[in-house]
This record gives C-alpha cells, structure tokens and sequence, in this order.
DNA sequence: GCAAATTTTGACCGATTGGACAAACGTTAG
DNA sequence: CTAACGTTTGTCCAATCGGTCAAAATTTGC
C-alpha cells in the first residue's frame, strides 16, 4: 500500500489517533462536505494549522479512517464459518452486526454517507475486496441450501436485507426512536430489534420439512 | 399550513417546478450542505440570482421538496388497508416499496440524507405525523395477530425492516450494483429483490399451522 | 544544558459560498 | 402606446472554506 513504514513519533500516534476519533464524530454527523477542518481540529481540542500539521488535507483524513473501518465493519461477516451449524452461524452474524450497529453507530453512517454520495471514494474496494468476500460467503450460503440445511433462496439478497436491517438502527436511529416513541424508543429497542430479527430470519430460513 | 393562498404566476409555477426538480437531482446526490445553489441553478437553466427570485433562501427550496415528497413518500404505507387480506396486504405494500425505490431513489436518497444528519428539518414531523401513522397502522398489524391471520411479531419493527429492505436497493444501490457485478447487477435486481423480500416477509409471516 | 528536531500558533491568502441589490429586460392589460 | 408589473441579469459583499507560512514554543537526543 504505502511506499515505506510511516515511522511516526509518541505524539504523531496519539495526536493523529485524538484526529481521527474526532473526525469521525464529525464526518459521520455531517457528511464529507459538510464537515469543516476547524469543526475537527475543536472536537479534537486543537488548532486548525496544528491538525494540518498531521495531516495535510481533509481528505487524507477521510481516507485513513474510511481504510481503518472497513476492516472491523467486514470482520463479522468474515466470521461466518463454513463448519458451523448454519442457523446457529446466521444467528450470531446478524447478532454481531446488530450490535455493531448498536455500538459503533457512527462508523455504520459515517459508510451510509459515503456510500449515499455514491462511493467517490471507496468504489474500488467495493468492486474488489468487498465483492470478493460476499461472492465468498454467498457460495458457502449456497452450501448449506444445497445440502437441505436451509431454505432455498438468493444468498446475495440475503446478505444485503441482513445489512440493511441491522444499519438501519444506525443509521436511521433519530427516525426509530421518534417512531418508537419515549417508552419502547429506550435502550429496549435493540432486544426487541434483535428478537425480530432472529424470528424473521432464522425461522424463515428453517428448511422445509 | 401556510397564512395565505401563494397566489402564483404562470411563469412562477414553471420555473419553481423547474428548480425543485433541479434541485432534488443536486440535493439528493450531495446533501444538502454538499450542493451549492449554484449548480441548482445550473441544472435548472438559469442563473443564481434567477433562483433565489423564486426561492429566498436555499433552505425553503430543501424544505418545499422534503414536504413535497413526504406525502408521496408515506403513500403507500397509508394504503395498508385494514379491510383486504392480510398477506395480499402486506405483499403489496413491500412490492410498492420496492418499486419506489426502484422508481424514485433520488427521494429516497434525499430523505436518507437528511435522516442521517439527524433530520434537523424535519423532526416534528417524524414525531407527528410519521409516528401516528406508523402507530396506526401497527394497530392494524396488531389486530392480524390477534385473529390468528398472521404470525406474531413486533408490528413496528416489521415495518423498520421492511422499510429497510427496500430503500436499502436505492440508498445503497452504487453498493448493490459493484457486489452483485455486471451480470447479477442490471436491470433483473430489483425482480430477484422481490423475489427474495417476498419469501422472506410473507412466507416467514404465515401462521403456524 | 544545549542544539537539533519536532510541535504549536497567529496571521494570512485565494477560492467558494449564500445572498443582496439595483438596473435592465419582458410581458400584459387598458 | 404605455404604464404597471413581473422577470432576469451583472455586480457586488461578507462570511466561510481549505490550506500556507514563518515564527514561536516545546520536546528530544546527546
């Protein structure tokens, strides 16, 4: 990726990790564009020229964090095992990725956006690592409804209503809980998500008997 | 809503038409603090100073747009209808869903944005007139599940999810199209969607037998 | 302790932005 | 024709933006 190691001192790790950690309350409240240096460099208690001093532009700070979280934003699907029981192995996908949504909800809209804006910045990884994984774990889905273990239907499709679900909390988290309302809008909301979804998905993938 | 009748021209309803479409293009592709007046007035065919005759400020035009759209937008959830036969009910209603997205993912996209900025502008109306409806019509669900029609779920969360599903195949359609490739990825998407979203939702809401 | 290297800051710059304004242009009714 | 009204444009402005730069303050290696 980058041409030689970086070789960065005590305070460029901590005051670009400070960087970051700002960065991404504020791009994920605002988008790119709507996400001012100035806006960052007071979240991350410091001045403008300083957070330039780390790094050079905005965007180079959009990029390093858009490259750190798609790492841990993949890694659950990543987990979905081949060996494990199939239900069980859906089961704590969907899980995982709705806790995900649950406690990391800024990286789940700080993507949102970017990929709302039409990806200008990651379609590569899109098309390539991305695709390559999903083709991945769609072919061991296929599997399992080959050898009867699950209901037949289009994995691809199945991953992408598994995303859509669980980042909805995320990313739709103001609309939920105005819907929901002050009682059922509490910290509740993601049990009852969770209940519904287990009871959407896993029993609607039991195999027919 | 407003004081008094607008009482327009014919060249002021034109051209107000022509910015709103112009700027639902713009809006929805950039978000609202990402697009410019400018390019609005660009894509409208006519200069700035122009538009901001029609529309004083950049914020009524995105304001005029997101009631505009609301309405449109909740039409098909409005539809569900107490009446008719549960299952036909909720399968049109998904099938609706997925046909604006697939018909109009610039509202949705335009709406997304806004939610995902913590809809500043249109937070009341979530809470009102959103909330009642949804709470409405999870009565009506309710009620389904009391006479045996269908399985027993969270009504509300059925609806985030649908919801979900559905817009996901416009919001997130850049992301759809690179993972499903050249080949899955054209035109048939949406087709293999309902497919999918229909054995999913309906044939997981039947009642046990 | 001191010199070199690193970090921080204030002042500044050109470009872009939302919006104001008056003058020019077009339209229409009598 | 013309006066009143509606529409369009060029010019301008203050605020904000991303980013530069040199000087000051601090840390680090010896």
């Amino acid at each position: 990726m980058e041409g030689s190691a970086p070789r960065r001192t005590r305070i460029q790790q901590e005051k670009r990790e400070l960087i970051l950690e700002a960065a991404l309350e504020v791009f994920s409240a605002n988008g790119f564009r709507g996400s001012t240096i100035d806006q960052i460099a007071e979240a991350a208690g410091m001045s403008k020229p300083n957070l330039l001093y780390y790094f050079r532009r905005k965007e180079d700070i959009h990029e390093t964090l858009m490259e750190r979280l798609l790492a841990t934003w993949l890694a659950p699907l990543r987990e979905l095992d081949d060996i494990g029981d199939p239900l069980t192995e859906l089961r704590s996908y969907i899980r995982r990725k709705l806790e995900m949504a649950r406690d990391f909800p800024r990286e789940s809209r700080l993507f949102a956006n970017e990929i709302l804006q039409g990806a200008p910045r990651i379609m590569p990884l899109l098309e390539g690592e991305l695709k390559t994984l999903v083709d991945e774990k769609a072919a061991v889905i296929k599997g399992w409804m080959r050898a009867g273990k699950i209901a037949r239907t289009d994995p691809w499709h199945l991953i992408f209503s598994i995303w859509a679900t669980t980042q909805h909390y995320a990313d739709f988290d103001v609309q939920v809980r105005a819907v929901l309302g002050p009682n059922r809008g509490g910290d509740g909301r993601f049990e009852d998500a969770a209940r519904f979804l287990e009871q959407l998905f896993i029993d609607g993938l039991k195999p027919k008997s």
